[in-house]
Order: structure tokens, then C-alpha cells, then sequence
DNA sequence: TCATATGTTCAATATCAATGAACAATATCG
DNA sequence: CGATATTGTTCATTGATATTGAACATATGA
């Protein structure tokens, strides 16, 4: 929910970044919103809320429910959406190294990178039987609790680290959810050490992760490949032994990464 | 290409007009544009273009290339689209259906809705063996030449399909495909006399699909589902009873659509 | 049925988005 | 390798227009 943010960079105009931030409005947890209800969580006058969603639905960016009249995001962002995926070439580069990591465990693979504090799953892999841990790719989630989000945690500065978790804060989802600051700090430390990082069903209960930092051509961390599965595949004694080849795929796929920016 | 279309409703924010077809301008065959180019594709002053450019690149919705100082989409957008999907409940709804049809037939089935004037596909369920024809969700194709395009067009009064015909044109894909207008309306009352549309290697050699209409609460069509193949397993001889389930299992989803709208 | 809330319209004004010219940095060509 | 063209970027000015508040219409709920 606190994901509207002021731009930090400059942003000459200024209408455009609250038609954006208009637009940023709308999240999992409220796919579908009034225009009072905008305006007042954004601090901006209803009539401009208002002009702002109807040119947004002149150009298909968002609909309205004729019934309710109420405001969701239209299916033109979709299409954009596709272009993002396509045009990264992500597929073409990280596909094939997630499906021999995918054919080695026989778990599922997810690839993610850091966007706005948060993670976002770019590719998914399935394993060929059904999978307990189905994810969406274009999915969010916190960075604290999840094994992606860790692995990226843990790479970066301190001060950027500490600002992701004061501005995300530390939702608990599990009783294993790391709520505390000086207890992830240890977390990350440990990270750090040994190379990979473990979500011990911090998020899902019963689901463990184990996922490693991608490297871009400078030698930045900002993506991360995981393998999930459920608890009884993944028990905590063998962890460090499976992370091993998991390392080296991570690694295989930061080598390719030479375009990455 | 002829992507960028100015709104036709009223639009009280002209300045979001130009930055929503800025945003537009990008698309799978133009993935990384620069400042002045897209300036001179749509008729606007390349300082607006760069202003609304640095203005989105700030929001996360696009980002520049260090190197070529290029610019492409930025990854905010994959979780808009990811908000777009799940609020639909399209998901909840149409798979389910998607799957016993893809456990009937053993081939990829797609649902796809027509925006624009194109076809953009919504959901994907692949058979279990790897597929040959497998597709991304939120990818946009033209109607003329798909399967689902070819039931969705069938089914609009004649003045919107010529409108979307004489505006998108019909691209030439193979040597199936149906570029001659009077030849497509007899095709499209053939679609409408027996209920399914056949898209016999129109849009991708070897692919054969069958499609039928999906209805909402009003009898409007605007959505289709097809189950797409090999053309050995979808022989032609074949085809016409092959469609008959298919039909059944359309209507099951059109029955289930009272709540869309 | 009345009261409250929510979406919508509209005219007026101050804001600021658009503009064009000039600069810097890169790419292209001779 | 140097000259020229091209592209991204800056900035001050100004005329268009985004914003605003108040009023209306419609829907919701007691």
C-alpha cells in the first residue's frame, strides 16, 4: 500500500507525475477505486483526479465499471506490459540457464530484480509435474521476506537497504517472518558469507527458497534466481549442500549478463 | 505500428494525451526509441517528448540506456500489468475452463479479448507436454489472421469490423493469409453460420487454431477461445467435429460471464 | 423517504507545459 | 583523423491549460 512515492529525480511535469502517481494507485490489494478515494490518499482535488481518469480512459489505460462507476486499470497496460518482457530480452538470455536449473532440482524457478524497494518476478519456471508454488510473473513482494528479495538486500549499501525496509517496513506473513532490524542485519551478514540466501517459510508457510544475488556487467547485484518448493523437499539439513550448483547457475547467468545495465 | 491513435472520447488532460502516446509509441517492434525520434513519429517538440520522458523515466515507468541514451519501457509497468490480470478474476473464472479443455484435447488453449482493434491474449494454459505453439500472455496480434481475432470480428456489426480492417490493414504473414476484404466476409459469415473460426495457417505456418466466440451478460462478443496445434494433429477433415466440444465449453464460459461487463 | 456520499460539470485564474534556440556529446562521413 | 551532422539536454519566456471550488446529479444507505 505505501507504494505511492514522490519522484526523487527531477520531473519537469508535474501533471504527468500525478496522472502516474494516479495510476501507481492501483495495487493488488485495490485493483479497483473510487475518485474521492484517490484523491484523498493522494492529497490531490477530485476534480483533477477525475479529468486525469477520464483521458486515461479515452486511451484504454484505465475502465470504468459503467455499474459501480468506479475506476480499474484497462487491459491497454497489458500490451505494455508485454513489450517490457519481450523487449529486455530477458527470456532469450535467462530462460535457458532457469530451465536446466528447473531440470536439475525439479523445482519450481522463479528470476526477480529489485524495482521501488520491492521485488518483482520477471520469468518463472515451472517443474514438468504440477507445482505447489505457483507464482505470476509481474508479481510483487516485500524484499525482507522473501529469498530474491534477501539475496538483493544483502547487496546492497546499508544506507539503501535501510531506507527499502523504513519505507516497505517488515510485514510479518509467517512466524517465521524476520520482523526485526538488527535480527535481518544478521540475516544479511550471513547472506554475504556464505553467497546465497534461504527463505525458511518466512513467506509462505511450509515453502522454503533458496536464491542467489545476479551480478550485472559492473559487478551490481539487482536481480536474483531462486529455486522454491515445499518444506518436506527442501529440509534445512541439506540447504547448504543444494545451494552449491544453484551458485554456479547464478553465476553462469551474471556472465552472460554483459549487457545488463 | 499505426499503434498511436489519438482519443476519441473527450480528454481533458491534453498534456496526458501526449505523454500516454509517448508511452504507446513503444512496442514489440520498436522496443528502444530516442527523444527525437518518437518526437517526429507522433508531431510533437522533442523538449516535450524529453520533458515527459525524464518525467516517466522518474516514476519507473521508463528507463535510458547509459550507452545509446536510448529509451525503453521501464519494469513499473510489468506490475501494472500483473494488477490488471488479477483484478479481472478473468483467471478464476476462464481458467478452469481452459484447463478441462486443455485436458481434452492435449493442445495449448488461449483467451484473448479484442482492444484497439487487436487481439490481446489473456490467458494461456499449455498441455502438459512441452507445446510447440506457445504464446505470451499479454501479446497482441492482428484479427484478420488469428483464430480468436477472425470469431471476435465475425461477431461486430459490419461497420466496426470494416473500421478496424481499413485502419489496421491486412498484413500478409503466409501464403494462407486472407488479405483480400471481400474474401474475409465470406469467411466471416462462414465463421458466424457454424459457430467456430478456423485460422488454417493464416498467421503462423504449420499452427492450425479453432476459436469460438465468448459472450457477456448482453450476447456481445468480445472475447474467444481457441485451442491452437500442429496442423497433423488438426487435420482439416478433422476439424469440424473437433470444433463441437469446443463450442460446448465456449458457452460454459459465456454462461459463467454474467458479472462481466 | 430523507440524508449522506460519490461521480460529474463548468467557468475563471494562476500555473506551468510547450516552445525554440543554443549547448554538449556522440555518431557519421569524407 | 578531422569535419559535419545528429541526438540528447538545458533554460528562459509565454500563452495555453491544468487546477480549483462550488454546484449539480446520481447513487447509497439508514
Amino acid at each position: 500500500m505505501p507504494d505511492t512515492k514522490v519522484p526523487d529525480k527531477k520531473a519537469p511535469v508535474s501533471s504527468l507525475v500525478k496522472a502516474l502517481r494516479v495510476l501507481d494507485s492501483f495495487s493488488l490489494e485495490q485493483p479497483e477505486q473510487g475518485v474521492t478515494e484517490i484523491a484523498e490518499r493522494l492529497g490531490i482535488h477530485k476534480s483533477t483526479v477525475y479529468n486525469i481518469l477520464t483521458t486515461c480512459e479515452a486511451m484504454g489505460y484505465v475502465q470504468q465499471d459503467p455499474h459501480t462507476r468506479r475506476y480499474r486499470l484497462g487491459l491497454h497496460i497489458l500490451r505494455l506490459g508485454q513489450v517490457v518482457r519481450e523487449g529486455m530480452d530477458l527470456r532469450r538470455v535467462v530462460v535457458p540457464v532457469m530451465e536446466r536449473v528447473r531440470d536439475y532440482y525439479r523445482e519450481a524457478v522463479h528470476f526477480a530484480v529489485e524495482l521501488n524497494g520491492q521485488v518483482v518476478y520477471l520469468e518463472t519456471v515451472q517443474p514438468l509435474e504440477r507445482s505447489v508454488a505457483s507464482l505470476a510473473v509481474g508479481k510483487s513482494a516485500y524484499m525482507h521476506c522473501t529469498g530474491v528479495g534477501k539475496a538483493i538486500l544483502a547487496h546492497m549499501s546499508p544506507e539503501r537497504m535501510h531506507a527499502v525496509i523504513s519505507e516497505q517496513g517488515m510485514a510479518q506473513y509467517t512466524q517465521n517472518t524476520i520482523t526485526d532490524l538488527a535480527e535481518l542485519e544478521i540475516e544479511l551478514e550471513k547472506i554475504r558469507r556464505q553467497g546465497y540466501a534461504v527463505d525458511n517459510m518466512e513467506y509462505e508457510w511450509g515453502i522454503r527458497c533458496i536464491a542467489v544475488p545476479i551480478r550485472n556487467e559492473i559487478g551490481v547485484v539487482h536481480a536474483s534466481m531462486s529455486i522454491s518448493g515445499p518444506s518436506e523437499r527442501l529440509p534445512l539439513e541439506a540447504i547448504a549442500e543444494m545451494a552449491q550448483p544453484l551458485m554456479h547457475f547464478g553465476a553462469d547467468i551474471s556472465k552472460r549478463f554483459g549487457w545488463l545495465r
